[in-house]
DNA sequence: GACTTCGAGTGACATAAGTTACTGCTCTGC
DNA sequence: GCAGAGCAGTAACTTATGTCACTCGAAGTC
């Protein structure tokens, strides 16, 4: 939603209610009821479905200025992923009437609801691809190349950086188990790619990641 | 897109372009930029990814009256997915000003594209779901249900249907190989709940299905 | 009728993924 | 300082998935 524009936002303000979240706490759960529209004014909330085996599967972080569930809050239907504050979190909520009547008077806001829904496609068709296409291995790979270009420092042993989060949040963004994240990285420690310390990860030669990335092992 | 009415259905036919295609040719392929929006008035069309190892994975087969990539006519990015016909198809095809302009004209328009792009979002999450939570055993027995619900009749023997298609395009569906949508069939065979001939199959056992799905296993 | 193509079944493996069950480390609160 | 929680590392296995390499049979073609 953050191509909606400041007069937008604010037209959108008067008909928003203000909720708070501490950290760990549900903002929804799938397969409720959908009666709205949240769009993230602080805070970062995860998106994600549990299996029963209580295993879970990242769909999207969402950070403020973005929407959530835009898609229950026009097709009618109950949410199909569960929503959780990562941070504290502080949520601007309108009604699915609200919304709705909203978009019929601003047809163009209509047309930008739909650029971010469709973000949203691009971004579970990627997952699916990866799902499908990829193993664990190289999901990882893939992940360590994006952080260590976002959030990677140059040093003489190369390319440092933290893993955001714990082995098991990391997990379940590559839709698998902890152990397997941890056997990963271990493994391409070994074969000299990376050093690992705990969170701390120095990538020594990324080329080499790259190579993993196409080889069709 | 089935939700248009005909008047509708009628103002945006004004400004369409009639393309014919036969089976097996492609609409477009992914990466490729997308101009306008495709709505199947004929025939079949399968939404896939292709890896680089030749795999497919199937995200949706549409059917006469629903639209196809709305979602690039929106966001302005390229084909996500490639496009095939199954069958000798027709399209209505439609520039991406001449859509814009129309849903600008008609703002409940757009509620309704939302809706139908909601439903492919629902979908798409749900074979995310699969993928990551389920084994192919399964996925594959699921469809067997759906198929049997669907398509099946009921004999003495069980409930009889065909596969809709090869192992090949079956397996293509769920994501992974000929070879074990085979070994699978052979399996639920082997343990009585099946009987399997070719594309011929007699599901025995409803209950013992369904129990396989609940199961942890 | 011989030949080819295509879908299907299958055995033998190799590898990836997941499970169980510990160990050890580092905090934090008391 | 100590207990407990929570994260991380790892070994030993089991199972699922995928690959290779054939065989078979049906249908279509020359």
């Amino acid at each position: 939603m953050s191509s909606l524009t400041p007069t937008e936002l604010k037209a959108l303000a008067a008909r928003t209610v203000r909720k708070l979240f501490s950290a760990g706490e549900l903002l929804f759960s799938e397969g409720e009821p959908c009666n709205g529209l949240h769009i993230i004014a602080q805070g970062k909330v995860r998106i994600f479905k549990t299996s029963v085996s209580g295993r879970e599967q990242v769909l999207a972080v969402n950070v403020p200025g973005e929407s959530v569930a835009e898609l229950p809050v026009f097709d009618g239907g109950p949410f199909p992923a569960s929503a959780v504050a990562i941070d504290d979190a502080e949520i601007a909520f309108i009604s699915r009437p609200d919304f709705q009547a909203y978009c019929m008077e601003h047809p163009e806001v209509s047309l930008k609801v739909l650029q971010v829904v469709g973000a949203r496609l691009r971004r579970l068709v990627g997952i699916i691809e990866e799902l499908s296409f990829t193993t664990i291995r190289q999901r990882l790979i893939s992940t360590l190349l994006k952080l260590s270009e976002s959030e990677g420092k140059k040093t003489v042993r190369g390319i440092e950086f933290q893993l955001p989060a714990s082995h098991q949040e990391l997990a379940n963004q590559l839709g698998t188990v902890r152990e397997l994240v941890s056997r990963n990285l271990m493994r391409l420690q070994a074969e000299g790619l990376l050093d690992v310390d705990a969170r701390q990860i120095v990538v020594k030669d990324v080329g080499g990641l790259k190579a993993l990335l196409e080889a069709t092992s």
